[in-house]
DNA sequence: TAGTTTAGTTGACGTAGATCAACTGGCCTG
DNA sequence: CAGGCCAGTTGATCTACGTCAACTAAACTA
């Protein structure tokens, strides 16, 4: 799917977009697949990750109705999800940021259900989907990591179904930066200072709100001190109010 | 989960409810678990299905937070399941059919996401789900066809946040329609004269709409002549115009 | 069988957010 | 460094759907 460096030599360890690295030492393995398994079993995931060379910004890793093979975890970057409908209009359905995995659409109907656009160069791991079905047969843990995967992310879709059919465009913008915050907690980086990889366009496809909405919803966030933004770069003065108002009722 | 019943001796063959059936005999295993399997695989499959019961109107299946311990497959009736946010408002997440799979959002942490209740009298089976990873590590059909169920209700979730996020009012009920009626039709049953289980209620929930909406939509299909409707019994007139405006942009 | 409750319909009116439009400031390109 | 382009902001107006309210008809109950 996506093409593989063909100079996997070691070059410098602490780039991020490096792929001379393995699960067993990637600083996300704590978040990412690797979580669920045990020493010898990560040598095993090891052997079938895929390593290519970083995705420049606006290239795809895979698009809508594509041959179903492989899915990918981000490993540094930032990817978004969308589909197209019928009549033709984009809905982007989720980003994702280093640590998390895509691509599970596509296990249905051996098509992908969507396409997926580095946001910003990116460096991602392809895990050949038939190789997860081998190790799952052999390895429970795997097997079990991956029903919780695809499990959880359906209750995170059914909980997008409640934000965007039910809150407000406040309570919805709030909901994303609470989000990012905490994922960007996980990774250890800061939850306050956060920046986003994405368009206003694509945040308010997101969230079901023009990108009109979006300005109008940010700058009334920073005139009550809730946020300072500027372009893509945002400090959160104020993470209660802002889970408050994520969590209000519509 | 449910309570099994007592005397599981067969009773009436022909009965929709009847308890006394297995998965090889009965009449949805062409589009329920046993799709995937080969006839000897569904016998081992046969072995870990429980049969309750039939569940009245109104009872719960499991509830959110109910510790997961199984999935469950619609066998007669119909039953939706729903979620509360933290702001105690109801979010109906999906109306199940006969032959329809339920309970995977409780995979991820061990817990149901959401709660599952009978809209009308209905008769379920209960599969644990240790069961069936055990039986997917030994039977890789099994193991395939999970991940593909859940994959799918991924793929459906993300179709319906755009409906949700995208559509307008005339457009997710006409959706809804289309979808009850091609369910139907795979079930052998009517694809023009369909039973709506559900109340307005559950149906303006489920697509983030009022129930007065939904009312004006459904007298604005009548009036137009794509339906002929009278409290839960809907005759679909023009199927064709319904999957137009189903499927038109925004 | 009258009296209450509950699901659904229909009408009048209000509003959150869409649409349309003008403007600003980077940033690229020649 | 002038000109065009794109992303984002802000304001004015419009509209689809929500809200509120009155009504009908089953269905339950006492």
């Amino acid at each position: 799917m996506i093409a593989v460096s063909e100079h996997n030599a070691p070059s410098d360890k602490h780039c991020p977009h490096n792929a001379a690295i393995n699960c067993a030492s990637c600083r996300l393995s704590a978040i990412c697949l690797p979580l669920a398994l045990a020493q010898d079993e990560i040598v095993q995931l090891d052997e079938i990750v895929q390593r290519g060379r970083p995705l420049q910004k606006g290239q795809h890793l895979y698009r809508e109705n594509d041959h179903f093979s492989s899915v990918f975890a981000v490993r540094s970057g930032a990817v978004k999800a969308y589909s197209m409908s019928d009549s033709g209009e984009e809905q982007v359905t989720g980003f994702y940021l280093p640590g998390e995995i895509l691509g599970m659409d596509g296990i249905g109907h051996n098509r992908y259900a969507s396409s997926a656009m580095a946001m910003e160069v990116s460096a991602i791991c392809e895990i050949p989907f038939a190789n997860i079905e081998d190790l799952s047969g052999k390895l429970p843990n795997m097997q079990k990591h991956f029903f919780k995967l695809l499990s959880q992310e359906i209750v995170e879709d059914q909980r997008h179904i409640t934000l965007v059919s039910k809150h407000t465009a406040e309570e919805r913008l709030a909901s994303l930066l609470v989000s990012i915050s905490a994922r960007n907690a996980r990774r250890n980086l800061s939850p306050l200072n956060i920046r986003l990889p994405m368009s206003r366009t694509d945040i308010g496809n997101f969230l079901g709100l023009t990108i009109e909405t979006v300005s109008r919803v940010f700058s009334r966030f920073a005139k009550q001190g809730l946020i300072e933004i500027d372009k893509k770069e945002l400090v959160v003065l104020d993470i209660d109010a802002l889970k408050h108002i994520a969590s209000l009722g519509h």
